[in-house]
DNA sequence: TACTAGGTTGTTTTT
DNA sequence: CAACCTAGTA
């Protein structure tokens, strides 16, 4: 008797063809749960069997764990099939990683040295910062933000002009970055699209998973890769295109067929991760968004379990009623790493912990302060990063003064001078002769050199170990007060982290180096890393986004409340309100087999505790499917209302500014078409139409370079000419 | 230069 | 409710 085919038996007639349709461009787009990375997987085992070299191949996902996940399975399958591939030779990573590999072998060729540093978010917001600063602008966190908000956008192709200032600041950004021999995240993708014509020849076949979430460097990327041969296959779902505040656009899916001539385009219409019950309440909830493909998906599993629906009083509450279920699913025998609680924001996460904790449930908040983002670690890194690369005058801003050597705002001001054009580096240098700062400059220094010259011959861990001496950090064990115990600690870990990362790097026949691991960290987001006793089982805490393209038996979604789920700020738009039911939709079909939905009815927001209203999509959901645990109960007391207290309107805003309120509002539509109006985040615009009237109506306005948006009245102010 | 108290400010979502 | 920043003092 024949075994059945590991690589193609287990597919649905569709999936087969999208499989097995191995050249020319392939779309496969399809709803949550229809095995999109099923196929994906398969196909790169499929190939690989067929005798395609598996160098040749390139696999885009869109986390560092979906690579891992994807890089795993496709090795199972091909030992199943007796083919052994060494797991190094297969290109599967996200966009980033890619980026910067191909940056790190190539990059010289465009100008980017081989030592060149990564620059995180925070790194770019200090450096956007100093530059506003220098420009006499104003530098609080609010303009900082808005500046690098035009200045991506602008960058990743969602925003077609950049006006001044942001212009300039965009243009010194960029020659700082270069000075220091930095690329920050957006500058690896703009790089690797400026190497793209250097390095197609490098694969024959190119896959990307997530399609509906790439943006248009992204994209161009591939554009460019697939040019000599054509074989891009990209999977997608446009309804859980939920990155756009990132420049993702499902844009590119929905072209798919413009883009590459000759591409065809395979539908996945069934469903085999959930019950009946949450296909269609997600299929219903979804269908609310006039900006989408229409799609079929169904699924040949019973109908299942009702969709659970409760209100509690407060977030606490909430949480404890959620982790009673748990214990209860927990009971019958649901594992408990398959029950996860998907929140929309990650300060969320609090209650929970608190409740988990109290019960004494084991569990894991993806993402949230990441490992790598607590100072100390951040100063070690800076440190490390300074050993390959002096040029980086953040790091040396962020170092100089760490431990505290006597070397302050004086001491940096005159470094500045010293320094002229050059970097911080050349003013040290020059600064070693000053009569007062001199002999503590020489020892910073010579502290940076000596840790420079030990990453050329030796391990990551010994230089990281050499800077932990010298600097006697852990000296500070001697502190008793929890906060520097705690400290210690974390550097400690760190240190566990890097001597890992050489060990596994050995373990691949791999010579170690600080450069890779300052890399896995910069890319890989400390959860991926983390494989904390693995054999606990523990329950999951996360955002909807980190959920993506997960799934679980049971799961939690908390807060189905206005302004929270789906979240509303000021900017908000018709269309950020069609990405929060996306987002909905794709937190709702991580669900297996059973689906929770709770709100609270009190809600405590920057300390102070506000009266909710349930979430517009509850309604949205089909009655029929729904089973609601909660009675109407009065609350006893009389907080203020969300809408009251929306974006601190009545602590800052003039009166002339209501804030929106859901219950509809009292006063006429206040403005006009041919108004010229002021808002919060997008300037001065001209009011083109009114859909509404009061506080609550929708008002069409023609933003000076920005365009046409969709504001709600409340956020609008009157402009006198 | 280092430290502390007090005021203010804010929050999506993450490679 | 924090976390962060600023200004004033040791
Ligand atoms: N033909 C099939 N037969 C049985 N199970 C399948 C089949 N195809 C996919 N599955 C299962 O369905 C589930 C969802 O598959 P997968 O994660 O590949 O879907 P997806 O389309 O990528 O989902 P999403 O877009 O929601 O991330 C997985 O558990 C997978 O093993």
């Amino acid at each position: 008797m024949e075994a059945l085919d590991p690589i193609l038996s287990g597919l649905n007639p569709p999936q087969l063809e999208a499989v097995t349709t191995t050249e020319g461009p392939l779309l496969v787009v399809a709803g949550a749960g229809s095995g999109k990375t099923r196929v994906l997987t398969r196909r790169i085992a499929y190939m690989i069997r067929n005798g395609v070299q598996p160098w040749r191949i390139l696999a885009v996902t869109f986390t560092n764990k979906a690579a891992r996940e994807m890089g795993e399975r496709v090795g199972q399958l091909l030992e199943r099939v007796g083919v052994t591939v060494p797991v190094q030779s297969l290109w599967i990573s996200t966009f980033h990683s890619i980026a910067s590999r191909l940056l790190r072998r190539y990059g010289t060729e465009i100008g980017v040295p081989q030592n060149f540093t990564i620059y995180d978010a925070d790194d770019q917001k200090t450096l956007v910062k100093r530059i506003m600063k220098d420009m006499n602008l104003e530098n609080d966190a609010l303009h900082v933000r808005q500046a690098i908000h035009y200045i991506e956008a602008y960058r990743n192709g969602s925003l077609k002009a950049l006006y001044p200032p942001y212009d300039t600041i965009l243009e010194k950004y960029k020659s700082e970055l270069s000075a220091a021999q930095a690329v920050d995240f957006t500058g690896l993708l703009e790089k690797a699209l400026e190497l793209a014509p250097h390095v197609a020849h490098l694969w024959d076949y190119i896959l990307i998973d997530e399609f509906q979430d790439t943006n248009h460097l992204q994209f161009e990327f591939i554009h460019r890769l697939a040019r000599p041969h054509g074989n891009v296959c990209a999977v997608g779902d446009d309804d859980q295109s939920i990155y756009s505040w990132r420049g993702a656009t499902p844009r590119f899916l929905i072209e798919f067929e413009r883009q590459f001539s000759g591409a065809r385009e395979v539908r996945l219409e069934q469903n085999y991760r959930s019950t009946g019950n949450i296909i269609s309440a997600a299929g219903h909830l979804i269908l609310h968004n006039t900006t989408r493909r229409p799609k079929k998906i169904w699924t040949a599993a019973p109908s299942g379990e009702p969709i659970y629906f409760n209100a509690l009083d407060d977030e606490r509450q909430e949480a404890s009623w959620i982790v009673s279920r748990m214990l209860e699913h927990n009971a019958r025998g649901v594992s408990l790493d398959e029950m996860a609680v998907l929140y929309r924001i990650n300060a969320q996460s609090r209650p929970f912990e608190d409740s988990l904790r109290r019960e004494g449930i084991p569990y894991t908040v993806v993402g949230g302060t990441k490992f790598y983002e607590r100072a100390e670690i951040k100063d070690l890194i800076a440190y490390l990063r300074l050993a390959l690369n002096a040029r980086s005058d953040i790091d040396i801003l962020r170092v100089l003064n760490k431990p505290k050597r006597g070397l302050g705002q004086a001491a940096v001001r005159r470094i500045r001078e010293l320094a002229g054009e050059r970097s911080l580096w050349h003013g040290l240098h020059r600064a070693r002769d000053e009569r007062r700062i001199g002999p503590k400059i020489t020892e910073f220094v010579r502290l940076v050199e000596h840790a420079a010259a030990l990453a050329e011959k030796r391990p990551p861990e010994d230089v990281l170990g050499f800077i932990l001496e010298e600097t006697d950090w852990l000296g500070m064990r001697a502190s008793t007060d929890i906060e520097s115990i705690t400290r210690v600690e974390n550097m400690n870990e760190l240190l566990a982290a890097v001597t890992d990362y050489s060990d596994e790097e050995r373990s691949n026949g791999e010579e170690p180096t600080l450069q890779g691991f300052l890399e896995s960290i910069a890319l890989v987001s400390a959860e991926d890393l983390s494989e904390d006793d693995e054999d606990t089982e523990k329950v999951w805490l996360m955002t909807v986004h980190a959920a993506k393209g997960l799934e679980f038996d049971v799961v939690f979604l908390p807060g189905w409340e206005e302004k929270l789920v789906p979240m509303e700020r000021e900017d908000s738009t018709e269309d950020s309100l069609e990405e929060e039911r996306r987002l909905a939709y794709v937190a709702m079909t991580r669900a297996r087999r059973v689906l929770y939905i709770t709100r609270a009815r009190e809600r405590m927001v920057y300390g102070r505790t506000l009266r909710t209203s349930p979430s517009r999509f509850l309604k949205e959901l089909p009655r029929d499917r729904i089973k609601i645990l909660s009675r109407r109960k009065p609350v006893t007391h009389d907080p203020e209302t969300l809408a009251e207290v929306a974006s601190h309107a009545h602590r800052h805003r003039k009166k002339s500014v209501k804030s929106s309120s859901y219950k509809g509002s009292s006063s006429n539509s206040p403005f006009r078409p041919g108004d010229v109006v002021r808002h919060k985040k997008f300037g001065t615009g001209r009011v083109v139409s009114v859909d509404g009237s009061g506080d609550g109506a929708r008002v069409t306005v023609n933003f000076r370079g920005i365009g046409q948006k969709v504001i709600v009245a409340s956020y609008l102010m009157g402009v006198d000419r």
